[in-house]
DNA sequence: GTTAGCACTCACACCACAAGAGTGCTAATA
DNA sequence: TATTAGCACTCTTGTGGTGTGAGTGCTAAC
């Protein structure tokens, strides 16, 4: 068990390593945060706390940085003292004129997340199990060439290309498209039956064109899919923590691929603020990064809003960024449009 | 102008240069290339090569490496001599063999792209003058709150979130967008009139909202819109040109920039293919890159498919890399490209 | 016009050296 | 017993000198 000057240590090489980027000494400890103590005395109280795993040296003969073990202690402590602090940003401003949907939502907010943490602000949304459809709608592209739009509860469109083996007019795709739309809000097992039923009466002459193009809506509505949007990240060259180019290399091509990001996602159990340090993330990737997210289920539909950076990052300020995001957006308390 | 040793000079020390990225000196010319002549005579020959702007030092007793100039020498003479394949693509094709519609199709050329070249691919697709619609349809999303889908004539779908005055039900929103779907394909212009006739007669009731819904639609319509696609970039860090983070850094974040991404299409006035090299781009973060880019008309849509990389690119396999995308997804009509 | 020869330049890698920051340890102190 | 002052030691970082190699420019000979 650490004593009350052993986790003001901690805390304070955490917080100064996150301000300045370079090891922390003991002789700046004594005179900026410990004053009462002399830097001997905190010299052994950081070897003593290396040995305990919170605190490790660069190199021999260099002040202390935290582990992740160090950073999860400052992490935990800050998100218990937390208040909801008055924002400094005028958000709602930044996120009143979202009109591109909830997509351009979240497009938005990972754009001021990555403007206002200097980090790469991240989101995603995926359709979770017994997702309704609010509209479908299908449209002749060409001979036998359909495209599919769907709309989800919650906002989110869905488009899709399909092959029908019989061309069908415009005419015949409305009547179908009117047909499946009589049960909008209704989970798709209520409605197959009905339809099928419907098909192999009225429209019997399109029958194996309007399988298949119930098939593929199928498919669109219970395939949980998810959208992955993340916000600018080139300010990440300005980081200390970046200034070597493998280490930027690997993040970057982590941020591309999306499928890493939606496995990152995925290990985001908690439903409220998630932080996972450094090495506690499962990815190789991102052993050297720190994610910081929330999620939250709204309509049938699982958001995520977060921030990666470095795991040197300022946990508090990103912590409160998120808050005040989702606060904005109105995620945390329904899913709905204002 | 040129002697034959002369050209024969010039491209050499771009072939060179482009293979092994380092400045190329006399006595390498004279043992691998122009066999015939000592280094000494070559290296009469770069000097008054360099006063007439081909070639430069980086450092006064270092080898030559090409100017823009040398490097557009090089060009137009790969391109003189290159088999004109495949040159004018059907776009409306692009779109039907893919199940992602034509914005996915264009997404995947970026990734073969970027794969392929190893550099960045990337794509864009605009709307041109008195572009038609196939489709429109409003969708309820709450109190006054209507989610609008247009499908243009090429297949490109735009979603966007529009408020209402009034609200309006889902019966009444269809019941207009019947009414505008009755003129699918005509100019918008042809459309308009008639549909605020109908307005103010069946529909006056919601007279308000629909002018607005009508406006909104108008604008989506007419607004020329970019979709702007990139492929996956971070394998740049690889290439010895971009080992300076600061060059990367601006490469990168003017890849970030939809918006200078547009600026530097519109300066593609060529119909086929574009090669802007270096400093021959207006636009300053672009100096020390090049842009390798076909586009073609079709359907009222002007679309781009290219490659962005350093100057010091390959343009050869870059140039027949693009053509080949081009030709596989003009002529496989099945569809699946790895 | 072409070539051999030679002096010169510059980048780069290597090394030694000094300065500075910070530690660990020991002995003195409250 | 806990704390502190003092000191030797370690390691990074920056700097200047030096040697090497690649390549040029120039001149004189072919």
């Amino acid at each position: 068990m650490l004593t009350e000057r052993q986790l003001e240590v901690v805390l304070s090489v955490v917080y100064e390593y996150i301000k300045s980027g370079e090891s922390v000494g003991s002789r700046t400890l004594s005179r900026r945060y410990l004053t009462g103590h002399s830097s001997a005395t905190i010299r052994n109280e950081m070897s003593d706390l290396e040995e305990m795993g919170y605190l490790k040296q660069p190199h021999t003969s260099a002040g202390r940085i935290p582990t992740t073990q160090g950073y999860r202690l400052y992490v935990d402590t800050v998100l218990q003292r937390r208040e909801s602090l008055t924002p400094s940003v005028d958000w709602t401003k930044l996120l009143r004129d979202h009109r591109e949907g909830i997509e351009g939502a979240l497009e938005s907010a990972t754009e001021i997340l990555s403007k206002i943490s200097n980090y790469v602000g991240i989101a995603a949304i995926t359709t979770i199990d017994d997702i309704k459809f609010q509209k479908v709608d299908f449209v002749r592209m060409g001979e036998r060439v359909v495209l599919l739009l769907v709309v989800l509860n919650g906002g989110l469109v869905h488009q899709k290309i399909i092959n029908l083996p019989w061309d069908m007019s415009q005419d015949a795709l409305d009547d179908l498209s009117r047909r499946v739309n009589f049960f909008a809000g209704s989970s798709w097992n209520e409605v197959k039956q009905s339809i099928m039923e419907y098909i192999m009466g009225e429209l019997s002459s399109y029958k194996n064109s309007c399988e298949v193009a119930l098939k593929e809506l199928e498919g669109v509505i219970l395939t949980p899919s998810v959208k992955v949007f993340t916000g600018s990240k080139s300010h990440m060259f300005n980081l200390p923590d970046f200034q070597d180019l493998s280490k930027i290399q690997a993040l970057f091509s982590f941020l591309e691929e999306e499928r890493s990001i939606t496995d990152l996602i995925s290990s985001c159990s908690i439903d409220g603020m998630n932080v996972l340090i450094g090495e506690e993330n499962e990815i190789l990737e991102m052993k050297n990064s720190s994610l910081v997210a929330t999620t939250s289920i709204s309509n049938g539909q699982k958001a995520l809003i977060g921030v990666i950076g470095p795991d040197r990052m300022d946990y508090e300020n990103v912590i409160s960024a998120i808050d005040k995001v989702l606060q904005v957006l109105g995620l945390d308390s329904e899913g709905e449009f204002k």
